[in-house]
RNA sequence: GGUCCCAUCGUCUAGCGGCCUAGGACACCGCCCUCUCACGGCGGAGACACGGGUUCGAUUCCCGUUGGGACUACCA
C-alpha cells in the first residue's frame, strides 16, 4: 500500500468547529499510526464568508490541541500551495479541460432565472435541481455569448440515465440514480470552483488516500465519483464520520447550543488532553473497555475500521469527567501554569507573574486540584488566598443553622484570641489547637471548623480548614476573624435568619 | 416534497447468531470516608423502537413501519 496521505480541509468561514477537530484528530491519528502525511489545506473559495481570523483561529487551535500538520499552511509542502484561493488557475484549467471533453458545459443563467426555476418547483413540488436550460446550448451561441462577455458558470454534465455506484468505507456500497443529480456547477462565475471541484481536483493532485470528512457530504459522493470518473482518476477512500447533533438531539449541534469552537473549549477552561480524549470516543471505540488516552495511546490503538456510523448527542457530562481526571493528573506546577491566565484575567495576579507570587500559586494547587472540573472555576476558588481582604461574610453564613450570632461570636472571639497566640501555623499543629479548643469548650469540631471556615474565606464549601488555614497565613487570617466578630456583633442578638 | 444516512440504558458506547438473567463509562440515587466541598471506595436504578420474516436459536441477518438526522446554493 501506498503511504497514507490524509488532509483536514477547513474552510475559514468560521473557528475551528469541534466538529472539525475530531475530524483533524481522525485524520493526524491516522497519519501518525501508519507513518503517513497529515496536510492541512485552507478551502477558502467562498469570498463572501471568509472570515479574517479564522486561519489563524484553526491553526492556533489545531496546535492547542496537539495536532501538528507535515504539509500546509507555515509547513510548506511539495504538493502545494495549500490555500485553494492560490490554486484558481489549476481549477480552470480542468474544469475546461471537461468542457473541451463534452463532459461539462457554460451555462448562462442568471441567479435570477435559477430562483424563479426553484421557486416554480417548490409550488409544483417538482424535484429541486438545475433544469438544464443551457446543457445544449448551440456551439456558436456559446461562443457569442463569450465573445460579449457574459457571465458564466461551468456545470458538469450528468448523465441523464444510469447509475453510479460509491463506496464508503464505514458503510459500504451506496448506488445512486444519475436522475436524481443534477448538472451541479464546478466553476463559478467569479472564477473561483465550488467545493465539489476543488477538493477532487485538489485530493487528486495532492494524493490523498483517505478522506475523512462529515456525513454531511455523502449525498454529494455520487458527484465527486462522476468527476473522478470524468477524469479517469482512481478515487482515495472516503470515511464519512457521524455528525454532532445538539445535546437534546434535535438537530445539528449549533451556536444556539453553546460552545461549539474550539476556542471557545479552551476559554472555558478545559484542558486540550480532555478535549481530544473526549472527541477521540465519541464515534470511535477501542477495542477494550479502556476510556482513558493520552494522544500518543491514541496512536496505537486507533483503527478505522472500529469508527461508528451513528449520529451522536453532543453531550458536555463526559468532558466535564474528562477534565477533572486530567486536572487532577497535572503536576501543581503544571497547573499552576495552565490556571495563571485565567487568575490574571481576573485581576487577581499581575501579568507578567513575579516569581514569588507564582511559588505561593504552585503551593495553593494541592488545596484545589481535587475539587475543581474547568480551569476557569480557579479564581473563585483561589481568590481569597489572593487577595488582601475578603468581602464581610453574611451574617446567616457565618451562623450556619444551628448555632445563634452570640454563640458563634463568642466562638470566633476565643478563636481569634488562640490563633494570636499560635506562633506554628503549620497544618499539623493548627489543627491540635483548635481540636484541642474544640474540646475545651466542649464543643463538636464541626461548629467551631465551620464559622471558621466562613470567616476566613468568604465561602462554605473551601478546602479542609488546617491546610487553608496554613496556606493563608496567620497575617490574613486574625483580621479576617476580627471581622467576621464585627459583622456578628453589628447583628445584634438572637437568631440570625437563615435563608 | 425528493435523495441519502442512522436506530442498544438520559448520554457516549460494547455486542459482529447461542458466551446476554445485554457489559463498560458519564450523569443520577444511596451508603462509606469526613471539619464543609471535592476526591476515592462500595452498591442501586436504567436500554436492544415496533412488526414481519430467515434460523433449532435473534440485540446481532433480511424486509417493512415508525422515529431521528443530513442534503436539496454560482456555501462548504
Amino acid at each position: 500500500m501506498d503511504a497514507v496521505r490524509v488532509r483536514f480541509a477547513p474552510s475559514p468561514t468560521g473557528y475551528l468547529h469541534i466538529g472539525g477537530a475530531r475530524t483533524a484528530l481522525y485524520d493526524w491519528l491516522l497519519a501518525r499510526q501508519t507513518g503517513g502525511r497529515f496536510i492541512l489545506r485552507i478551502e477558502d473559495t467562498d469570498r463572501n464568508r471568509l472570515v479574517a481570523d479564522a486561519v489563524q483561529d484553526i491553526k492556533d487551535s489545531l496546535r492547542w490541541l496537539g495536532l501538528d500538520w507535515d504539509e500546509g499552511p507555515d509547513a510548506g509542502g511539495e504538493a502545494g500551495p495549500y490555500f485553494q484561493s492560490e490554486r484558481l488557475a489549476i481549477y480552470e484549467k480542468y474544469a475546461t479541460q471537461l468542457v473541451q471533453a463534452g463532459k461539462a458545459y457554460y451555462c448562462f443563467c442568471t441567479p435570477e432565472r435559477l430562483e424563479e426555476m426553484r421557486k416554480k418547483q417548490e409550488q409544483t413540488g417538482q424535484p429541486s435541481g438545475y433544469d438544464r436550460h443551457c446543457r445544449e446550448l448551440p456551439a456558436e451561441e456559446v461562443e457569442r455569448k463569450l465573445a460579449a462577455g457574459e457571465k458564466y458558470v461551468i456545470r458538469f454534465k450528468v448523465p441523464l440515465a444510469g447509475q453510479i455506484k460509491v463506496r464508503d468505507e464505514l458503510r459500504g456500497e451506496m448506488i445512486f440514480d444519475h436522475q436524481t443529480l443534477d448538472d451541479f456547477v464546478v466553476l463559478k462565475s467569479d472564477g473561483f470552483p465550488t467545493y465539489h471541484l476543488a477538493s477532487v481536483v485538489d485530493d487528486h493532485l495532492m494524493g490523498i488516500t483517505h478522506v475523512i470528512r462529515g456525513e454531511e457530504w455523502i449525498v454529494s459522493l455520487p458527484r465527486h465519483f462522476l468527476l473522478y470518473d470524468a477524469f479517469g482518476w482512481a478515487p482515495p477512500a472516503f470515511i464519512h464520520l457521524p455528525i454532532f447533533l445538539a445535546p437534546d438531539g434535535k438537530g445539528k449541534l449549533s451556536k444556539r447550543h453553546g460552545a461549539t469552537g474550539v476556542r471557545e473549549f479552551r476559554e472555558k477552561g478545559y484542558l486540550p488532553e480532555a478535549l481530544v480524549n473526549f472527541l477521540l470516543l465519541l464515534g470511535w471505540h477501542p477495542p477494550t473497555d479502556e476510556e482513558l488516552f493520552t494522544l500518543d495511546q491514541a496512536v496505537q490503538a486507533f483503527s478505522v475500521d472500529r469508527l461508528n456510523t451513528s449520529p451522536v448527542n453532543f453531550s458536555l457530562d463526559k468532558l466535564d469527567w474528562y477534565n477533572g481526571i486530567y486536572i487532577r493528573k497535572l503536576s501543581h506546577e503544571e497547573l499552576a501554569k495552565r490556571a495563571l491566565p485565567f487568575l490574571q484575567k481576573d485581576g487577581l495576579l499581575p501579568d507578567p507573574c513575579p516569581p514569588e507570587q507564582f511559588a505561593y500559586l504552585v503551593r495553593l494547587m494541592p488545596l484545589v486540584q481535587e475539587r475543581i472540573k474547568l480551569l476557569s472555576e480557579l479564581p473563585n476558588a483561589v481568590g481569597y488566598f489572593l487577595r488582601a481582604e475578603i468581602d464581610p461574610p453574611a451574617p446567616e453564613l457565618l451562623v450556619g443553622k444551628k448555632g445563634t450570632t452570640e454563640e458563634v461570636a463568642a466562638i470566633l472571639r476565643k478563636v481569634e484570641v488562640v490563633l494570636s497566640q499560635t506562633a506554628d501555623f503549620s497544618e499539623e499543629n493548627l489543627e491540635l489547637v483548635l481540636r484541642g479548643l474544640a474540646e475545651n469548650l466542649q464543643l463538636k469540631p464541626g461548629q467551631i471548623f465551620m464559622p471558621v471556615r466562613v470567616a476566613v474565606t468568604g465561602q462554605t464549601a473551601t478546602p479542609g480548614l488546617f491546610e487553608l488555614l496554613a496556606a493563608l497565613g496567620k497575617e490574613k487570617v486574625l483580621p479576617r476573624l476580627k471581622q467576621a466578630v464585627m459583622v456578628l456583633e453589628k447583628t445584634g442578638s438572637g437568631r440570625a435568619s437563615v435563608n
